[in-house]
Parts: C-alpha cells; structure tokens; sequence
DNA sequence: CAGTGAGCGAGCTTCCGCTTGACTT
C-alpha cells in the first residue's frame, strides 16, 4: 500500500528522488508525455473551437494503467514533473489520463535533484496552473496544424512524404539560403603586407613579426608601396602596454555542449545526445536536455571546494550565469557532472571524453578570470606615413584557463599569443622580409550540425529534446544531406622585399574546402521555393518568436488559446485552399536543350522519385523518356551533355557464364545487372566508364557475401532460405522474410519449420513494406 | 545497404516536444 505516488518524468531522477524521500513514497517516471494526438489524422476538431483529440499512446498504455492501479491506492499524488510549459502539460494530461482528485492531488516543482529542494517542495504544492497548459495546447495545436495541413500540400503539388513543419521547414532554409549565399559571393581581393625586423640587443639577435593594418586594394598599388621602402629605415615609435582579462564560459547547456563536442571531439549532434544520455543514466551528469546555464548552490560549493583543493583560492571565482536565450525556459540546471571532484569516469573512450569536457567547462566556468597583458608596438617607416604594428600578449594570471578554453566555428587562431622580444621605444630595426600577399575574402561557412543547432537557438526555434530529432528528420527527407566540398585551387600574387630587392612570384591555395557540412539538395531547394512563395508567413524566421509572444499571453492568462489559434487558422487555412486550389505541380522543370538525336526537348525536374531528367514533352503521343540523376549531380547545375549521358544506360558490358552483364543506374544508385539479379556498384566505381572485368569482380564479391549470409538451403525448395540479417537469422521465402523466434537455433531448422513460419505469419493481408513506426490503430 | 530497380488505376506518407527501451523483415 503506497502512501504517496510521485510521478516525475523521467525514470533516472525517479530513482534518485525516492532515495531522498524514504518509504512513504513511491515515485514512478512517466517517460515524457503520456497522451498525445492521434498520429493518423488531424485529430484537431476545427469546428469545435479547435478541440484537441487525445489519446493515450499506444507504448504508454501499460504504463498508464500501472500508474493508475498506484494512484487508486494512494492517498496523495504528487505530480512534479518539470516546471515549464510541457511539463505543466504532462501534469495534466496524467491528472486527466488517471482520472485524479483534485483533493488528493498535488502539484510540486523542484529545479535542482537535492533532498532539501525537493522536500521544500512537498512543503510547497500548488494546483496544476491550466493556463500554462493552455498555452502547451495552443502550441501542440498549432504545429499540428501547420505540419498536418502544409505536408499534404507538398505530396500534391511536389513530391510523396515530404514534409513541413514550423521548425523543420525554417531549418531548411537556413542552409538553402546559405548555400545561395555562397553562390552569390562575390570574391574580392586585397595585399597585406606583413613584416619581420631584427635587432641586436646585448649581444643577441632578436626577431619580431609585424603587420600593416591598411590594405592595398590592388597589385600596383602594394608593389609602389613595397618600392618605396627599398632603402628605407625603421624605428619603433612608441610601445603601449595595456592590460586584458578574459572571462570563461558558462556551463553547457544541451546547444553549446553539441557545439564544443563537434568542435573539441569531433562528434555529431546525436552521438554526443547519446553519451549524454548514457551518463545521466549512470548517474554521472546532470540532465542533458536543458536550456540553462544556471548551477545549483550545491554545486557552486562543490566547485568552490574542488578549484581550491586542485589550484588554488585564488583561482576560485563563484559566478551565477544569466541565459541569454530567447524562450529559454530554464526547467533544469546546467548540464554538469554530478559530483565534482570526480575528474574522470569509467566508462567508453568516448564517453570519457565527453565527461571531461563537461567536467572542464563546469570547472572552468567558476574559475578568475585569466589577466592578460597586450603590446602594442608600432613601427615607423622613414619612407612613408604608414605604419607597421606588432603586438604580443603576456598571460599574467591564467585563471580558468588553466583548465578550459572555448573553441570556435571559424579558423581564427585560438592561441595565438606571442611574447615580443625586449624591445624599446626608439630603438633602429633591420628589415629581414617585407612580404606584401594578395589575400582573397572568404564567403561565409555552410552549416555544421551543431552550428546550425546554434543558429536554431538563436532564433528561438526547437528545443533542446529536438535539435538532434530535427537534424536527423531534414536528412531524412533529403532536403539536406551531409557531405564535404572539396574547395579549388587559386592563385595568388606575393611582392617580396628582401635584400633590397623586389621579387614578385605566385602561390597556390585551397579555397572554400569545407567538411562534414549541411548541403541543400533539389528537393530541399524547391519545397523551400514553394514554402517560400505561398507561405513565407510560416517560414519567416521572426514567426516563432512571435508566435511564443502570443502562447506567453496565453500563459499569463491574458488570452484564450483558442482565440489565437482561431486568428491563426483563419490566415493560414486560407492561404493553404488557395494554393492547392491555383498552384499547378511544382517540380522545378527547367529547359536544358535538345536532344541532338530526337530534336526533343530536354527537361531537369524533381520528379515522384526525385531528381530526374526527362526527354520528349510529358503532353505528347510518344511517352516522355527518363532517368533519374545521380546523387553527386543537381538540376542546378547538370549540362545538357551529362544529361544526354543518362540515358546511354543500360550499357552491356559482356558476357559472364553465358548470361548479358549490363550496368544501369537505378533508384538506389548504380547497379549492375545480370541473369536478373542486381549488384550495387561501390561508391568508388563510375557507372558509365566500368569495364567487364570490375563487374565480375563486384559479382563475385556479392556472391562471397551472400554465401556468409546464408545459414540453410534446401534442395527440394531453392527458394526457402534461412539467411542471417541486419537484426539476426530470419526466414527468407518468395521475396518476403519471417523473423525467427530468439529462442530457436536457425540451424536446427527444418524445410516443414520454415514452411509453419511462413504459414503463421500474422500478416496475411498483402501488406506492402512494414511501417518503421508501430502505427496507432484507431478504431472508429 | 539485406532487401527494392519505376516514372503510377491504390494506399500511404506528415507536425513538435516530452521521455526511453523495444525489437523490427
């Protein structure tokens, strides 16, 4: 008989609050949300004022009637799950999912996981505050309706399962806009002149490195300015010293903890989630889904304690962090390990490497500031009023560096201090080099992962439980894919001064390589286009923001939530019949040309299946010709000529063991084909110039495979197979698979075995493909 | 990436935010 039930939401702090409240309670994890909106359908009544339809999903249906069997057993129910809009939601909806009373309920919000926060909290219940939920609705409604009605639009007049939705959809146009950015750029170049001195000083010869801060726009005039310093002489004209500090950063929230894991460790946004979550599990870091850069009191204490223990008091600077984030709503604390004096952690390399770094920035973020003493030197040239500046940067006190330093996006150099020889004012300089580069300017970075994770959190749209969700959802639908650029080569002009002598020469650099970036594809370029054309209302990137404005007024209790979803849907509805009702297909069909052979036009659209070339006029008698690009061409920018190519496929290659061996290229890339089974060509080979003998070769490796796959054959039945796959051995009959029981050993199978499991299979009903997703099955 | 290899006469696809295991053909 349990006394009290308190639910939280997640199964890990359940576990530590139940520690600290002893055996009058038992608290229980709901796992998130426990109801939700039917997935099938709209399950938004709109003539009810917008009515929401819940149900309880289909994986949390055991889950709510165990609670429920606890809350009828209880006396009191405490419902402490987090402290921000969905939080309050997922109070409600279990208060509506478990059928409490009022009278027995209570209501209780904690932001740190210690025994005297949350037994101050038990001392504190309030009642569910429905406004906050109100404005949860008003958010769950909106999406709702926004992706339910905009994504069948896109399978319409674009393309089949696509999607659009207020977050994703902006996501896309930030790299569809940056790559056009980029595009866009217009490169301009300019000389920098760059300078060593020396001079001797008790005997020792010393060097020093120095730059101009202007800048010539052209070659003549870098190459007069370099002449004119043949035979000039230098002085140091003044040294100024002026003192610096640098400040740490805050502690990680779940945005900037992806973005120093890629930067530092090299690690994607959903690898580092996963680690994260590993070692919250285990205990070791605090939650890992936060918008926060606050730290509990417990915590400041035991950094102060450790800081001081391992470097010092004087490197102890206690410092509350503000958010600087839009929306931020602050449920949780910083992500931080646990305990603080443990340095390191058992574990997986990588999950010890991501420990560290949360270790170090929380560490670090409580630590003196670093003092800094910056030179400046500035260089006269008897020739000429310009001037050459060299500066150097002293640490006089490390501060928190001594154990953290933030990494950037760009290159800018992160440790670049140099420490200037003991030079004077006055003192003469010899000239070793005087170097003046043609430098090129650069166009801005496409997106990382996590930079655009930080670019989202900017703008205020997602939330830290869906960047990862969201990166992985636009890849999915191919309108973004990752892949790397292989920049060009460029030339550049350098004038040289040495010796007297002027030298001018030419140097090559790589421009513009970038790696592991967000790349639009065709299809993300043209639903940006139709998304951008018919509804830039939802793409705006202020329409989040504005929108949360509203849902905080809703909050605040100064607005019903149905009337801003009512104004809302009334714009939006309309904006959607008009577009389905005036707007053609849009395919982004582009003229290429002729086809020299037929005199028939030439066309690069997407098509249902994606990116595809297409001969002949789709109105005319004779059926148009196709075939879909390759993943490494774009409608953008395929010729006329690499089109035309296209369509030389199927090529026949030869004979091997009496059979034809052609190659084609098919929805899942290249392939060669031969006696009616199929072979994937490896990324390396090009389809139109493979030769037989690499054909043969790809056979007979896919062969070599498929015979380490195959556990059983029968002979009286070629077609029954027991092959072992991706989640272990399965039946495998007439084109369709039968997983086997985890308990039976697929060797002891016999033919008549196979044949009942095959029989037995549930799903007689032609259904094509599985879903990936377990659909909820709504019954009318 | 084990499997699929068309250009669609059907049926299905889809949102954002909470949270973790379940467990695939």
């Amino acid at each position: 008989m349990t006394k009290n039930l308190v639910i939280v939401e997640s199964p890990a702090k359940a576990k530590t609050i139940e520690g600290f409240l002893g055996k009058e309670y038992t608290v229980k994890s709901s796992y998130g949300h426990v109801r939700d909106l039917n997935k099938n359908t709209l399950s938004v009544n709109i003539e009810k004022d917008f009515e929401p339809e819940y149900e309880i999903s289909d994986d949390k249906k055991a889950l709510v009637a165990e609670l429920k069997k606890l809350s009828n057993q209880a006396q009191t129910i405490w419902l402490a799950s987090d402290e921000d809009r969905e939080g309050e939601s997922i109070s409600w909806h279990l208060y509506e999912a478990l059928d409490l009373k009022n009278k027995d309920t209570k209501r209780i919000v904690f932001h740190e996981i210690t025994k005297t926060a949350i037994l101050n909290a038990i001392e504190n219940p309030r009642t569910i505050d429905m406004d906050l939920v109100a404005a949860q609705q008003a958010r769950r409604v909106l999406d709702r309706l926004v992706g339910y009605e905009l994504s069948p639009l896109l399978w319409k007049k674009v393309k089949p399962s696509l999607s659009a939705g207020r977050v994703q959809s902006v996501a896309v146009r930030l790299i569809v806009e940056r790559e056009e950015e980029i595009k866009n750029f217009q490169q301009t170049s300019s000389y920098r002149v760059t300078a060593q001195f020396s001079f001797i000083q008790n005997g020792q010869e010393h060097t020093i490195a120095a730059e101009m801060p202007t800048r010539f726009d052209t070659e003549k005039e870098a190459r007069a300015f370099v002449e004119s310093c043949i035979d000039a002489n230098y002085k140091v004209e003044n040294i100024e010293k002026k003192p610096a500090s640098r400040y740490p950063a805050p502690p990680f929230t779940t945005s900037t903890l992806q973005q120093e894991a890629a930067r530092k460790l090299g690690f994607s946004v959903a690898n580092t989630m996963r680690l994260a979550q590993q070692l919250y599990e285990s205990g070791k870091i605090t939650y890992m889904r936060t918008d926060s850069v606050n730290l509990s009191s417990l915590a400041l204490g035991m950094a102060k304690k450790e800081i001081t223990e391992n470097y010092g008091a004087e490197y102890v600077k206690t410092r509350q962090y503000q958010t600087k984030t839009k929306g931020a709503q602050e449920a949780h604390e910083a992500i931080r390990p646990t305990y603080l004096d443990q340095h390191t952690i058992k574990g997986t390399a990588d999950e010890r490497r991501l420990y560290e770094l949360i270790w170090k920035r929380t560490i670090a973020s409580q630590m003196a500031d670093a003092q800094l003493e910056r030179t400046n030197v500035n260089i006269g040239i008897s020739s000429s009023d310009k001037k050459f500046t060299a500066t150097g940067e002293v640490i006089l006190f490390d501060g928190f560096l001594k154990v953290y330093m933030e990494s950037y996006d760009d290159d800018r150099a992160e440790d670049k201090m140099s420490v200037l020889p003991p030079i004077e004012v006055g003192m003469n300089l010899d000239l070793e080099k005087m170097e003046a580069q043609q430098r090129y300017t650069r166009h801005p970075l496409r997106y990382t992962e996590a930079s655009l994770v930080k670019k989202m959190e900017e703008l205020g749209i997602g939330r830290p439980s869906t960047y990862a969700p969201t990166i992985s959802t636009i890849q999915k639908r191919e309108y973004v894919t990752r892949g790397d650029i292989p920049g060009v080569t460029q030339t550049f002009n350098v004038i040289t001064l040495k010796n007297n002598k002027i030298t001018e020469k030419t140097g090559k650099e790589n421009y513009g390589a970038e790696k592991g970036k967000l790349l639009p594809t065709d299809i993300g370029v043209l639903v940006n286009r139709f998304l951008l054309q018919y509804f830039e209302n939802i793409i705006d990137y202020n329409f989040t923001a504005n929108v949360e404005k509203e849902f905080d007024q809703i909050s605040e209790g100064q607005r019903a939530w149905n009337k801003m979803i009512k104004d809302f849907y009334g714009v939006f509805h309309k904006q959607v019949v008009s577009t389905t009702e005036n707007s053609g297909k849009f395919s982004g069909e582009k003229l290429l040309g002729v086809d020299p052979a037929t005199g028939k036009n030439v066309y690069v659209k997407v098509g249902r299946f994606g990116p595809v070339a297409q001969i002949g006029d789709t109105e005319s008698e004779e059926k148009p010709r196709f075939a879909g690009l390759r993943k490494d061409q774009s409608i953008d920018s395929i010729t006329l000529e690499e089109v035309l190519k296209l369509f030389e496929f199927p090529r026949i290659l030869g004979q091997f063991e009496d059979k034809e061996v052609s190659v084609s290229v098919g929805r899942f890339g290249p392939y060669v084909k031969h006696n009616n089974t199929f072979y994937s060509l490896a990324k390396t080979d090009n389809p139109a110039t493979i030769d037989i003998e690499r054909a043969i070769e790809i056979i007979g490796e896919k062969r070599q495979k498929d015979v380490e796959n195959t556990i059983l054959t029968f002979e009286n039945d070629p077609e029954m197979k027991v092959l072992n796959g991706r989640f272990g051995p399965y039946v495998s009959y007439k084109k369709k698979n039968y997983r086997i029981a985890k308990d039976v050993d697929p060797k002891s199978l016999t033919y008549d075995d196979c044949l009942k499991l095959v029989e037995a299979d549930p799903k007689a009903a032609p259904k094509k493909a599985a879903p990936k997703r377990k659909t909820t099955t709504k019954k009318k």
